[in-house]
DNA sequence: TTGCTCCTCACGTCACGTGAGGTGGC
DNA sequence: TTGCTCCTCACGTCACGTGAGGTGGC
């Protein structure tokens, strides 16, 4: 009648989400009534679109417009996820049918004075975090009436690609010196020797430049510790195709003498 | 530098689907070489696109077009499931939007001589099934030189939708009598009285009529034992607009004489 | 010598599906 | 009396994530 499977309404009864009017004490037999029906059937479409169970049951008692707005949320995160598998999907051809062609590596020293936000942040979360953390360090810039003297660009900490989650740094290059403007704070970047390719095209395919100069760097070179800065030379920001996006992938090493 | 998490290489290892070159004998840890980083690669876009890792692991080693293959035939079954999340937002708005009035219903009898397909299918591929079913049904008439006396129909078992599968019957109405033809075999309705429901829209909201013909007989009709027949009045091979379909819905009743 | 990374179990996750084994109503 | 439905555990699923507890290399 619901068109749901025999075990879901038990285990709907088990956690609380739809609940029998009444049950027989001594065959145990849930009784449901006509008026369920309608919440089955809510119930059902929820779960066909993946809603987590608690996020089901929130939506019970709260009026039209709570359900509604918790209904439009779980809409809206669908969208992301497909628009992520888009993307991906776009990733996979390029894997497949066009070879890297592994950019040059250049060794270059780096240090200097920015402006960076520095938070722990998820990996999943990443790209809608940057959305909002450079126009914010962008901003900060133009108050503190400074200069943007190079490349903006992120640290990101082996961490949040090993463990999903890692203290990420965006930064804007300035000249001369500032106070904290809201979550912008001043930072030095550690000074560190560097091996760079060029990443072109867009994020999703960041990994194949990060294994190519990875690869390279553990063939030729030396890799050292700490984060890996990545610099936006052409990004959202500058751009609205990803394919014109330019990327450089910054490898840590110890420059050896060996000449 | 492939993006992977640390615990990802572990189990791609313990399922075989990722070997190390080597292992050290004393320590354990697993060594991975440079030419190993594509392949991550490959395995991370697939398993991004929630590919099961059996399936993964069946890219491997084969060729090009065998792994092509493999990935166009994922990537259309996400196509699949993208139309059918589409149908069920859709079907979502709807019941949130549009109260259902429920259409009157009406009692009648069915029984006849019908041409069918009967198979054992999954919940889940009834629609697919269907589409191939009916055309064979309408060939084998034709071949027959028969003529088609009613509506089209499907006979569905409670089983489909309790426990996820069951013998579903797909019919045509004939005058006369044939053989088998193909799948298409003589099947005689079962003797039925009915309460009939019309529902008016995508197959992806038939539950709602459901609930509202099944509400209705179990307040006040007898509701008897059988599958549930369905009527396609309007269906895909008549119409391409969801919502110009037409589907009676026809519930098993006993007939109580209480005049 | 001290962290740090890597290791190996073992258990948790999530929403049911799937038997095993038993019981009330026609 | 015989099926049939409903019931209650209890375990399986799937691809890792997450500690617990231990060990080799700098």
């Amino acid at each position: 009648l619901t068109h749901l499977s025999v075990p879901a309404p038990r285990h709907y009864h088990d956690v609380g989400l739809l609940e029998p009017v009444g049950v027989d004490p001594s065959s145990g037999y849930r009784r449901y009534a006509p008026s369920q029906v309608t919440r089955a059937q809510l119930v059902r479409r929820l779960r066909e679109l993946r809603m987590p169970l608690p996020d089901v049951r929130g939506t019970r008692c709260s009026g039209y417009t709570a359900r509604d707005a918790a209904v439009a949320a779980h809409l809206e995160r669908m969208e992301r996820e497909l628009d992520r598998t888009r993307e991906v999907v776009a990733s996979l051809r390029t894997l497949l049918r066009e070879p890297l062609v592994p950019a040059p590596v250049e060794l270059r020293r780096m240090a200097g004075t920015t402006l960076a936000i520095r938070e722990t942040v998820a990996r999943s979360d990443l790209p809608s975090w940057c959305e909002a953390a450079f126009p914010e360090l962008y901003a900060a810039v133009a108050t503190a009436g400074l200069m943007i003297t190079g490349t903006v660009g992120g640290l990101c900490p082996d961490d949040v690609f090993e463990h999903g989650a890692g203290e990420f740094a965006a930064f804007v290059p300035i000249s001369g010196t500032a106070g904290a403007i809201g979550r912008a704070e001043p930072y030095t970047l550690p000074a560190a020797d560097l091996a760079i390719m060029l990443h072109a095209g867009p994020f999703t395919d960041l990994d194949r430049t990060y294994g190519a100069l990875g690869s390279h760097v553990s063939d030729q070179l030396r890799a050292a510790e700490g984060p890996i800065p990545e610099l936006y030379v052409v990004a959202p920001q500058h751009s609205s195709d990803p394919a014109t996006y330019r990327t450089e992938v910054c490898w840590p090493v110890h420059l050896t003498k060996e000449a």
